[in-house]
RNA sequence: GCCCUCGUAGUUCAACGGACAGAACGGAGGUUUCCUAAACCUUAAAUCGAGGUUCGAUUCCUCGCGAGGGUACCA
């Protein structure tokens, strides 16, 4: 609708001046508002107020008969449009015929790569990890909701001292090491028991230190076969349980990038670029400090790439096997001064990728304690986060009788998850969460559940009409007409262009926000007045598809942040 | 020290330079013969401080105060 408006405007006052159309703030003005007679009347040095008159009046004459029911003007030099009853019904009756309604085109044929995730094999996959795949898949699901070819990449660091504390920690337990046909549970709890010593002992002790530190050597060089067979085994477990938190989060990656692998791609590339690397101090480092930033080490003194020379040489490796359009990049945002340096260096060295690459660093997930550190031993397991919210669900599921224990488990684990997903996602992307288990997960209010249950009673409308053989054929859209009605029909009205701000902005933020409002009208609605006792059988025909069309309004914005909406809850 | 973020009701968060700063939880009060009360409605409650730019500032600029992150061989 703000698009049939926008050209309505630039019909009338040309493409003199930015502008917006937006969703009223206020019942008061309108529906619709615009600020053009604010930024034209600024631009021409014109009066403001009057410049609106003037262009409303120009609206009233030749915008479409029937569009609208009224515009008209306001202080300082706002315009405000009610819509018709008549056009708010044909908008419905066109988002109705829309299964795919949401779906976009606008980045039809670009290839986008998101990388995120990023656990390290051989250690915990914790909250943190947790908060960066859920930012990372709903930014993917956005991207393919505005059309785009998405690529899910994955890059995870195989080499490195948390690799030879853990090395170390198996080598102390290998009387206890499960064998291969052992479950992975069994594997997973030994590799941090034996990552857990690792750590431990390297701080504390330092002939273990130097142990470990020789470990790394071998590691990296694969020199020593007994080492190779604990490093492989270990890894395989790890990236194992890894891909069963993926298969339960939702996440297809295409591609798995490791550290191991990017290393000497790196080197090259900085070995390569002797006028933007320079030796200091026996390493070879950028001087991000002749660009306003700090200085990096890429080789350290030993030869050895740092995370830095591996980042450009992952970089690299995107695009020579994909070629995308963009690569998005999401981590926490701890790094992001450390990615400006990056960058910065990426631009000198490979320009072409480093215009097309874009870092995103998101909120840090704190415990109310303080901070989320995984020095401190005080990490919590994405599974034992998980299983404590389902416990909290299954309280709610306990009675219910009329659930299959099937429909039960499958209630837990997706409320479980939504009420996590949409904690992390309703707010803005850089800011740090205080995950305080008991209070920030909750199912009342604006939360995760909430939507879901929203879902879960329209469809339950819907299954009932549907079983008492209540007919939905030749419904007719002007038979809606009541103040909720049109309220919820021009909420789900705002939907494409939620869709399209969201990716724009790399805001999912936007679309939560907005999903939980149209819950909140649809709700509303729900309380108004019961639709299968509406006497009018053509009218209660309007309202079911009404229902049918929130819900898949709904259900395809959750969608879109990773959030899965169960028939019944 | 220098660089980068951030500071909004009691608490956790919104607000794409726009109109009277929105929600949720918690507080006070109300709504259940109905398709699920994990709901709906009413109500009290906030922009860290001082300047500046603008028709208009939570938003942009300067200074101050406070919190977090980074600052050479971890990521």
């Amino acid at each position: 609708m703000t698009r049939k408006i926008i050209a309505i405007l630039e019909k009338v006052a040309g493409r003199a001046a930015e502008f917006e159309v937006l969703p009223s703030a206020k019942p008061e003005f309108g529906h619709y508002s615009t600020n053009l007679p604010l930024r034209l009347g600024k631009k021409r040095g014109e009066n403001p107020l009057a410049l609106a008159r003037e262009l409303a009046y120009k609206i009233r004459q030749q915008a479409p008969p029937d569009l609208f029911a009224k515009v008209d003007v306001a202080e300082p030099g706002f315009i405000n449009f009610w819509l018709s009853e008549k056009a708010t019904q044909e908008e419905f009756a066109e988002i109705a015929a829309d299964a795919d309604y949401g779906r976009l085109d606008l980045l039809k044929g670009k290839r986008v790569m998101v990388e995120y995730t990023d656990p390290n094999p051989f250690k915990q996959f914790h909250i943190g990890h947790l908060m960066t795949n859920v930012i990372g898949e709903s930014i993917a699901r956005l991207y393919e909701a505005n059309g785009a070819e998405v690529l899910r990449a994955n890059y995870q660091g195989d080499v490195g001292t948390h690799v030879a504390k853990s090395i170390w920690g198996m080598m102390r337990l290998e009387s206890e090491l499960p064998n291969e046909s052992a479950p992975l549970d069994k594997k997973v709890e030994l590799l941090g028991r034996a990552y857990a010593a690792g750590a431990k002992a390297y701080k504390e002790n330092e002939a273990a230190k130097a142990g470990i530190d020789g470990l790394n050597k071998k590691i990296y060089e694969r020199s020593d076969p007994a080492v190779n067979k604990l490093y492989d085994q270990g890894r395989k477990w790890s990236l194992d349980h890894f891909e069963t938190l993926y298969a339960r989060l939702g996440t297809k990656f295409v591609h798995y990038f490791f550290e191991s692998e990017v290393g000497s791609v790196g080197l090259e590339i900085v070995r390569a670029h002797p006028d933007v690397f320079v030796e200091s101090q026996g390493a070879v480092i950028f001087q991000g400090e002749n660009y306003g930033l700090h200085n990096r080490v890429f080789i350290n003194s030993l030869g050895l790439p740092t995370y830095e020379a591996k980042e450009l040489g992952l970089n690299k490796l995107k695009f020579d096997l994909y070629h995308p359009d963009a690569s998005l990049v999401i981590t926490a945002n701890e790094i992001n001064e450390y990615f400006r340096v990056l960058m910065k260096a990426m631009e000198l060295v490979m320009p072409e990728v480093a215009k097309k690459t874009t870092h995103i660093g998101h909120g840090m997930l704190r415990l109310p304690s303080g901070k989320m550190s995984s020095r401190t031993g005080e990490v919590i397991a994405a599974e034992t986060l998980i299983e404590q919210i389902k416990e909290a669900v299954a309280k709610k599921v306990a009675g219910r009788k009329e659930l299959t224990k099937k429909e039960q488990e499958e209630i837990k684990e997706k409320v479980a998850l939504s009420a996590i997903r949409y904690s992390v996602l309703k707010q803005g992307i850089g800011r740090d969460i205080v995950f305080d288990i008991n209070k920030s997960i909750s199912f009342q209010g604006d939360s995760g559940p909430y939507l879901q249950y929203t879902y879960a009673r329209l469809r339950s409308i819907l299954r009932k009409a549907k079983s008492e053989k209540v007919k939905m054929k030749n419904w007719d859209s002007r038979k809606l007409a009541t103040e909720e009605e049109s309220v919820l029909i021009r909420k789900m009205a705002e939907f494409p262009d939620i869709v399209e701000r969201g990716v724009k902005t790399h805001a999912p933020n936007i679309l939560a926000t907005y999903l939980y409002e149209l819950a909140n009208t649809a709700n509303v609605l729900y309380e108004a007045e019961p639709i299968l006792k509406d006497e009018d059988k053509s009218r209660r025909a309007a309202r079911l598809v009404l229902v049918e069309t929130a819900a898949n309004v709904l259900k395809n914005g959750l969608g879109f942040l990773g959030i899965e909406t169960p028939e019944k809850i």
